[in-house]
DNA sequence: CATTTAACAGACAGGTCAGTCTAGAAAGGG
DNA sequence: CCCTTTCTAGACTGACCTGTCTGTTAAATG
């Protein structure tokens, strides 16, 4: 156990990256169990020791997903202080995650659309629950009047930024709703 | 061959409605053939003498789909004359797709995130330059000053108010939309 | 050194899928 | 009345999938 931890990533670790990489990649229902032991250099019998099922695996890789992306968007905008810039900056950092080579769209929608579950609904609710929280609490921050009506526009933007980019093959599109987002915006404060 | 006319909907047909239906209620990739001939009341044997295999299945599926989708859209603006109503109409349609039972989404992105091939994507971007050169049409005529930017913020609405609709189960959705779209024409109009 | 634990490789079962093929039934035309 | 065409029913192949099970190997522990 110990040994573990000096002796590289465990089989939990790799059955996790080697998921991420391929079913993001390809898509989790086309990918199947034993593409990802084999890239994961792991027995089958230690998947399902760890994970039960394929399912699970799948809620897991999208856990792994969010928290990665939460993160990643979080670190990002600490660079901004102004309420105005942090809002905006989502919209940034998207266009970062669309720039990077395998970009193929926001994992949680795929999925939700491949294999329509409860596990996969439910990792798929929690994460766009976070995007509304953030949104809306930022939002609230720069002084929209009402922070839930905005903060549910600037999610569509970003949605819809983000099957833009992935459908019509299009990082730019982070860049357009960003500006709808500044949009949208000034037309709140204004009607203040 | 004329009596087929007058004895009820041919075999072609009736694997495109049974397929419309299974398609899009459960996806392309979850569907398999024998659910879709015992559907349509048809032989294995006509269906691939039909359409070849079940790729140009889907792909006749998404583009009857596109059709009725585009005709139905176009039918409701027709009780609008001002560009602006026009404009937004295009939210209100949307609404109403959204509060019929069995929505389920926009079949193209779901269609595409299931099973990624030639005939899927270029069915999809059909339909998105369609959706596309509406709004981008409607912007011009309602007086926007970049129309093909202000259509291309507009889709991402629209896009991302389908996504909305389908993973927050929340019909609503296009009332918001078209109130954000309302916002971005004035803002465009504002700066004319 | 002995034992226990965990990971390994891989065969296997049970099911589903796309697509092909055979054979029979229905129906219109000469 | 036969013939041609088209449809139907369904068996069948080969491939792939998830999940289980059987051994084997390696390492950590007492």
């Amino acid at each position: 156990m110990s040994a573990k931890a000096v002796a590289g990533p465990s089989a939990r670790e790799r059955l996790l990256a080697a998921a991420n990489e391929l079913f993001y990649a390809e898509g989790v229902h086309t990918v199947g169990i034993d593409r990802v032991i084999e890239r994961a250099g792991v027995a089958k019998a230690s998947l399902y020791n760890t994970f039960g099922s394929k399912d699970e695996l799948v809620r897991a890789y999208l856990e792994q997903r969010h928290a990665v992306t939460a993160a990643r968007i979080t670190r990002y905008l600490e660079r901004y202080a102004d309420p105005r810039d942090r809002l905006l900056g989502v919209f940034e950092a998207q266009g970062e995650l669309f720039a990077e080579t395998g970009f193929r769209g926001c994992a949680f929608a795929s999925a939700s659309a491949e294999s329509p579950g409860a596990a996969v609904s439910r990792a798929a609710d929690d994460y766009r629950g976070w995007v509304r929280g953030l949104l809306t609490s930022l939002a609230g921050e720069a002084g929209a009047p009402d922070p839930d009506r905005l903060g549910r526009q600037l999610h569509m933007l970003y949605d819809g930024a983000s099957l833009s980019a992935r459908m019509d093959r299009d990082p730019s599109a982070s860049a357009a709703a960003r500006a709808a987002a500044a949009a949208l915006l000034d037309a709140a404060l204004a009607a203040r």
